[in-house]
DNA sequence: TTGTACGCGTTATCAG
DNA sequence: CTGATAACGCGTACAA
């Protein structure tokens, strides 16, 4: 495979130095036009691409954030990348993708691969924090001593980090006292996984949501992804008899929520009229399905919009410790039964 | 922000050179354990965090590879990057996103980006080639001077590059096949992207199997995502009177068979009664649908792993032109009414 | 407008 | 086992 040529060779071919070759390929303004256009003649010749490595090492900047995540394989954080993707490329950088090592939770190998990528800044997804606070602390202590970091979901407030926070707690309030609205007065929680932050945030939601109502809650079900929502529907309904089963079900996001719903219609109970059913993240099939899904919109897209933008911007800066928190909002669609306008709501 | 601190400050403090240090750093064997101890302190305490940018200006190797796609707003090219990033992680690579930059096609400013970046080689996404076999062919011969690429799903065979290719003609036809056997003799193809590779794929060998059937084409109707696949289904029946019109449709891709699912409960057609729905990606949805989707599993996860393992193994040489062809298997399920053992196949 | 020369932070080579 | 030094390819003061 052909060897890449470098800015002397030009430079020599082109019999001018390599400080001109330089100015002419960045579009300095200070270069003869007839030089420009001899120079740009031999750079066409041979087949000239500067080695943006080289660039990148005298310029300290790499033009690129990296995005850690947990794994692609849920869609929430495939939207996530996505998200950073798009935004990025608008501001002329590039999304490396870094996917976090030890399942839940990072470990001190990613401090030093970050540093050592020399990224221009990262965004850390909020289930790739350590569990301990301890280490979450120091880690990200660690890595802002040398590069701006965005954190999405920080499982601690106390954290000295930027925190883009999605309300998943307020989501799975409202989901609850949605379903009280219409009437609903045995409402399970469906999924979550173990130990992860923003499942205990809406378990803890959950919970607490239960218990102002007055209301029993049912014992949790763990549960991820498509099928294992199927299993937990009937784990949870194999807990109870027919009469207590609950008439509402909140699943811990839109996939479990799906699968859910699949083993519903296996056993021959409908939504929304013999269960209930409320997603959360606002997945782009939930419009789609028979019902449609009603769901929580977390706004994540406005949140790594902004993180990319606070990277950018930083300038290779510590960007200051604050909380930005953004707004839940419920989708209503067929899935909860509240078919407006049809249905009073205050049954 | 704290500065980066380099080899040298660590080889002075520590009383040796940085050949040293380097040495110590990369678990070279020959060095004296008392010596690798102190430099290892302190490079502790300083915080050394080596760069691999100046590390890959030596080496020519950035251990990472790019994923050239349209957009990740189809899960298709979300999938892909999924797999390839959980590929290169195994083998200790990274994977850039690169999106094309213009709508349908790069223009020889991604190839100039990509050669800059020095990266280990590319996988280009079969949408991303453009239009005039003369411009793709160009484009690709610059590109592969320098660095090693595999093409998904390569516009032309006579393109000099390694290509895989998935078997999107064979699945259409299976797709039709299928419908024939259980009876249809009315089948549309809905959706498919204007000018597309892919798209005319399927679209010639929808026709091509209708015509050996002696069966007549419906009209296509141009759709790619779920709401375009809501809008496409009504569009096409809105193109026939009810006798006519057709009672199985194959959809461009799952998100397409989604929307036209949808669109269908909503006009109170059920699927696979009144109409069957064949997808085509076998996305991660589709077992959770009520009715499940049948669809066309292309294998793609297989040939995005062959072709990173390829990248990978080429070491930087040229890769031979070749093809490979990806087998497409139908996954039958219930939404195009072959309900095993419960119809005759063969009525 | 152009050229010289140095620095960016490593690793590899070769001599000791 | 260790050290000195030359690459790697580019940008940029500074001088001309």
């Amino acid at each position: 495979m052909a060897q890449h040529v470098n800015i002397y060779t030009i430079a020599k071919e082109a019999g001018v130095s390599t400080a001109t070759v330089s100015r002419v390929v960045s579009n300095h303004p200070s270069v003869r036009p007839e030089t420009r256009r001899k120079v740009l003649e031999i750079v066409e010749k041979n087949g000239y691409h500067p080695n943006q490595i080289a660039a990148g090492l005298l310029k300290k900047k790499t033009h690129t954030i990296g995005v850690v995540f947990p794994s692609l394989e849920n869609p929430f954080y495939g939207a996530i990348c996505s998200t950073a993707q798009q935004y990025a490329q608008q501001m002329n950088y590039f999304v490396q993708l870094l996917p976090s090592m030890r399942r839940g939770g990072y470990d001190s190998t990613l401090v030093e691969l970050l540093l050592g990528k020399r990224l221009d800044g990262v965004v850390l997804s909020g289930d790739v924090m350590p569990r301990e606070p301890e280490n979450a602390r120091r880690m990200l202590r660690q890595l802002q001593k040398y590069m701006p970091v965005v954190v999405l979901n920080p499982p601690d407030d106390q954290l000295e980090c930027a925190g883009l926070v999605l309300d998943l707690w307020g989501g799975m309030q409202s989901s609850v006292q949605h379903l009280y609205t219409l009437g609903h007065r045995r409402i399970a929680m469906l999924g979550g996984s173990v130990g992860a932050n923003e499942a205990s945030s809406r378990e803890s939601a959950y919970l607490q949501s239960m218990r102002e109502l007055a209301l029993r809650p049912f014992p949790l079900v763990q549960a991820d992804g498509c099928a294992e929502g199927e299993n937990a529907l009937l784990q949870l309904l194999s807990n109870c008899d027919a009469e207590q089963r609950p008439t509402a079900i909140v699943a811990f996001n839109d996939l479990v929520a799906l699968g859910a719903m699949r083993q519903l219609s296996r056993l021959g109970l409908k939504v929304p009229d013999d269960m209930a059913v409320i997603g959360c993240d606002n997945q782009f099939f939930g419009p789609f399905l028979t019902p449609s899904l009603t769901t929580c919109d977390l706004h994540v897209n406005d949140a790594i919009q902004y993180a990319v933008r606070l990277l950018i911007q930083s300038e290779g800066e510590l960007i200051p410790s604050m909380r930005r928190k953004y707004e839940s909002v419920l989708m209503i669609r067929e899935s909860c039964g509240a078919q407006l306008g049809k249905r009073n709501f205050c049954q």
